[in-house]
Parts: structure tokens; sequence; C-alpha cells
DNA sequence: CTGAGTGCAAACTTTTTGCACAATA
DNA sequence: TATTGTGCAAAAAGTTTGCACTCAG
């Protein structure tokens, strides 16, 4: 996992941006957090890596990282905004506790809806799944 | 449609809440505008019904309205907040045009992955699934 | 007539922007 | 050194809340 971060600095500078501590810390934080993080988790765990990391940076950071592919928006259903490492490839999808709010990352993925769409004239190119239940720990409410 | 608002109307009023011109008004613009319509959209419909209708009022009603059972909240990964009549019967998804942002609801549903859930130890009550691409009338961009 | 519902204004939350300063390449 | 990136403060955008007034039941 470090290496990766790591590696994806070096795709942002290739890119022609600058590495600076504050989005090496962002990036460290969302290797480590897990996926489906909210800004102010992002912004809490990289203010631990670096003090310096002010949350308009945090903002402004993620932002680039989508930018170039390095991170993906991820929207859950709650109001909050999240971001995760990663993009298409690696796709995936989320299992979402109504109960204790944890999200796991959901690997496999039976989708045979794209020929529903093209059935409506419609060509899917991507789409999101989000399982909504209780999680093992939770367990399902009387 | 018209018979189906005051069904649920009289829905409200057996559940003790109050029926309003305000609450006619939203929901009778729900039920013009068809799936997930941002609150925007319906304040500026339900104004047409019903001039004297804040903004206020139509937040508050979507959120009696959901506690009724009688509309539900939709998220489609853009930042705003949606709502769409019906609850988990008529359970249906969404195609959602990358390209002009138009919705159409999907009703089939072929979705494999309860099973998947419940092999990481997860019970899965509900999902969310949309799907994204460009829809008929807008093509695949070159 | 009594409490649920409404409108307005103000408070809040989350995200974006302007601008001077700092630091990378 | 030339810019890109950062921080702070302020502005926006979206949503919620307090309070007095209104109206459905």
């Amino acid at each position: 996992m470090p290496g990766r971060v790591d590696d994806m600095l070096d795709q942002l500078r290739s890119a022609g941006r600058r590495v600076t501590a504050q989005r090496r810390a962002v990036l460290q934080a969302l290797a480590r957090l897990g996926c489906a993080q909210d800004v102010e988790a992002i912004h809490a765990r990289a203010r631990r890596i670096h003090p310096r990391v002010g949350l308009v940076t945090v903002y402004r950071t993620l932002e680039a990282l989508v930018g170039e592919g390095v991170a993906q928006r991820v929207v859950l259903g709650d109001d909050r905004t999240r971001y995760e490492l990663g993009q298409e490839h690696g796709h995936h999808h989320h299992l979402v506790c109504l109960s204790c709010g944890s999200v796991q990352r959901l690997d496999e993925c039976h989708l045979e809806s794209k020929r529903a769409g093209r059935r409506h004239g419609f060509t899917v190119t991507a789409h999101r799944l989000e399982l909504l239940g209780y999680c093992a720990k939770c367990g399902v409410p009387a």
C-alpha cells in the first residue's frame, strides 16, 4: 500500500501536477481509510499525518485526484460526498449497513441489466449499485 | 393519475395528517413530473398549481410524504436530493443520461447480488442501482 | 377552537471562490 | 524564478429551525 501511494504521486507528477506534503497526506489518508470515506473523515486522517492540511486543500486535492483518475467520487445515498482510491478498474460495489452505517467492499458484480438498458435505446457505460441491509455485526433488527 | 393523488391525500388524512392546498399541490407536482425530481423542480411545479407554496413547505411536505410511505428519496449521484412518488412497491431503477441528465424509469430488475451480500454475512434488504450512459436521443459521443 | 401546517427570516452545513503568500519543479 | 498549490476568510448553495400567524378538522 505504501508503494501504491508513491506510484500515484509519480502519476500526478507526470501529469504536470506538483507533489506537496498535503497531497501526500491526503493520498495516504485515502489509502489507509478504505473505501467510501467522507471528506470530513479524510481531512481528519490527513491531519494526523500532516497537521498543516486545511479542509479547502482536501477538497481541491480530491478534485485533482479524481481528475487524474487516481480517486473517484462515491455516492451512497446519505447526503455525504464520499471518495475512495481507484477508478473503474477495481470496479466494485458496496454493502451499506442500515444500522451502523459501515461500508464494506463487494468485489463481485452480477449485473445483467446492461441489456435491459439497451432495450430502452439507452447505452449503458457504467453503473452504480448499493446493497442496503444489515452487517454481520449488527444483525437484522427485530 | 388524478385518482391516485386523491387516494394518497386520503391516506395522509387517515394517518392523522392534515390535507392542505399546499400538500395537494406538492403531491400533484410529483405525480405530473415523473420520477427522480429535485426539490427545486418540485417547488417550481407546485407553484404553478398553487402559487402560495413556500420552499420550506415543500421540504417539510416531502419529508411528511416519505414518512407516510407515499414518496421516497432518490439519490442519483449528482448532489441533488431527489424525490418521487411510490415506495418499495413499484420498485424500479433509473437510466441516467450522462449527456443530458435525463432520467428514465427502468422497471426490470435483474439483480443477483443478494446472494453475494449474504456470503459476506450481510443481510440485504434493499438495493439501489443506477445505470449510467447515453439515452437514445443523445447517443454515445465520439 | 385547538393543534398541525405555513411563511418568513435567520441559522446551519457543506462546498466553492478570491486573494495574498508559500513552495515545487 | 515561474507557477502551481495552500490557507484564510468570505461567499454560495442547499437544508433546517424558531416563531408568530393561519386554517383544516
